[in-house]
DNA sequence: AATGAATGAGCCTTCATTCAT
DNA sequence: GATGAATGAAGGCTCATTCAT
């Protein structure tokens, strides 16, 4: 019976080393040492070092996107769109989040091809335009201004990367809905509620 | 009185090309290139890298603790010193963009010294105080979860340093009012106001 | 009866890389993948990169000595003979031109093993005895160094690698009776013809 | 007193090892142990492998393709002038043996840049166009076709590299001297001469 | 202060070769 | 015969750091 090929093993020790040191101080040795072969042995799998960064992080993105767009697509008020939202992106992150943080430290903000870039773009001009509909419905309040506000949630979510921990005791579901709540309800109480 | 050096010119230079490539990927070589002095001579003003990085970092850094504490101990109502907070936050970012921008790269959730690490842990339990009283004393809402909404309120300020810039047409001062005005009445257009 | 196998494939691709690229600059995954199949599959066929090269370079070295060898058999003019050895080099050359292009770069004046060394001697040794038993017989010039002139001639000839092309409008036998008719009878022209 | 800078003698130890190994399979790490420093060090003096063998090869080709052009605009018989091409071209792979033959092994007829196809084109037309001269005038004889005549030259000129040592006893002056006489006198010995 | 040559370790990548399947 | 994963050495190149001048 064949050993599978070590490709996925690859790829995780990959994200978790460029994860905790960053992919400009993960030498090609660590991760191959990781996988327990040598460094040659990496190129059956890649060609070069960046190829892999993508590879740990374009599953990650493409999911969220999609979720995003499929999101986009429902016949539901903007705020509901939103809380479903931030689940869709915080659940991704639980669940890929060594591969997701890699993507946020690495690759969002940096300048990458034009295929990460027009990902970014999608992504965030998805939900303002949820937003701008929002505010065009009466659902949000005529000061939200749906650019400020639609990044003022993703950096919320995004953040997750710096404290969140998967195997903690805080479940990502629950931090989704208060960050929604937050977001939708603000934190000062309200009079009539 | 010190005589002045080309030490700002060579702080300046390395925030500049840790914020454009990371620290990793900046070499000493175009740190001395920028300021046009040869590689070498920049030992005559550091001891090594590492101590360049800390050196563009400290000062917004203390800066900004500096600006929360005094917030902390003023006698306000919990939503102002969180507006106040808020302003402070993007107005640190906007005066030293670049170099707030490589701390936040480069030192954040990055396992650096204690130093770090007991700034960063001041700086969030001094506002998740905050919002502890803002709940205790009933001006926040009682789904309001202090530490969470702290770390949603920083996630969105320091996410700025992903689409924010100091040069643009949007002041900080106008993306601080509309966070935190998010962050304190929320999106959802409230019935009674 | 050996079957037939991908032996020819592989010395062919073998040869065009290695005088495109140069020997050392060719890779066995080059060859590989000129032919068709995997790097590993190469050791069916051969023990060594170096064996390669050689099979390139052994038989069209093999059939100009014995073309060479030959001639200097005839009972015929010195100067006849020269022409004939001319007419051989030049149309050796233009039918193995890929293999011999990659001998004159790779073998001759290396440091290789006896077996090439013995091959150079002797086909310079076989054309200095013509040119001597020339000078000796009259039918040259007294002025004729006999190993420097066969170092003359094959050095014109050998130098068609660099500019010659098979596939070109100017036949190889043109260009051997040109090379030989300067060689023997002179650029200047003689008052007396 | 400072010690000179190694230039001069990483350039030597490069031309010696590129000539002797070939330039693909001479590595950095044997120059620089040729010089006695480390791989490493080399960088001071380079930007890459190439450019060192560039700095082999250009003065040398620059100083015969000069000597080429001024021979060409003097007011002399096309024979006398040949006379002087060759030992113009064996003078100075006599002086410059070494590196003139890294220039003949490594960059004439392979795929290098403008320049250097440039350099190779002027020198042969300049010798074309003083063959064409030859010709026209009744110098050379009618059968002489000036670019092969000239490539016959140069060759035989070349092939040099093979065989000749500067240390050896025969000078290559009268090298030279055999080379051209060959080629204006032929090697058949002319009845009314 | 500044230079610039040198260090020495380490990096990404290539490659001839081996071998179990 | 062929595969393709793995090896292990080496190659070109980078770079933080040192130091004599």
């Amino acid at each position: 019976m064949p050993r599978p090929s070590r490709w996925n093993e690859i790829v995780d020790a990959a994200a978790k080393l460029f994860q905790e040191k960053g992919y400009a101080s993960t030498s090609l040795e660590d991760i191959a040492g990781a996988v327990g072969i040598w460094k040659g042995s990496l190129y059956h799998y890649i060609d070069s070092k960046e190829e892999l960064l993508f590879a740990v992080v374009r599953e990650p993105a493409a999911h969220i996107l999609d979720q995003i767009r499929e999101i986009a697509t429902l016949d539901l008020p903007a705020a509901e769109k939103i809380r479903r939202v931030a689940h869709a992106h915080a659940h991704t992150l639980d669940e890929t989040f060594v591969y997701a943080s890699v993507y946020l430290q690495e690759i969002a903000g940096r300048h990458h091809s034009a295929e990460w870039s027009a990902m970014d773009r999608e992504y965030l001009s998805t939900i303002v335009r949820i937003v701008e509909k929002g505010v065009a419905d009466g659902d949000f309040a005529p000061y939200v201004d749906p650019r400020i506000a639609t990044l003022t949630l993703i950096g919320s979510l995004n953040w997750m990367t710096h404290w969140y921990r998967p195997e903690g005791a805080l479940p990502a579901t629950a931090i989704a809905e208060q960050i929604c709540t937050v977001f939708l309800q603000g934190a000062v109480r309200r009079s009539t509620s």
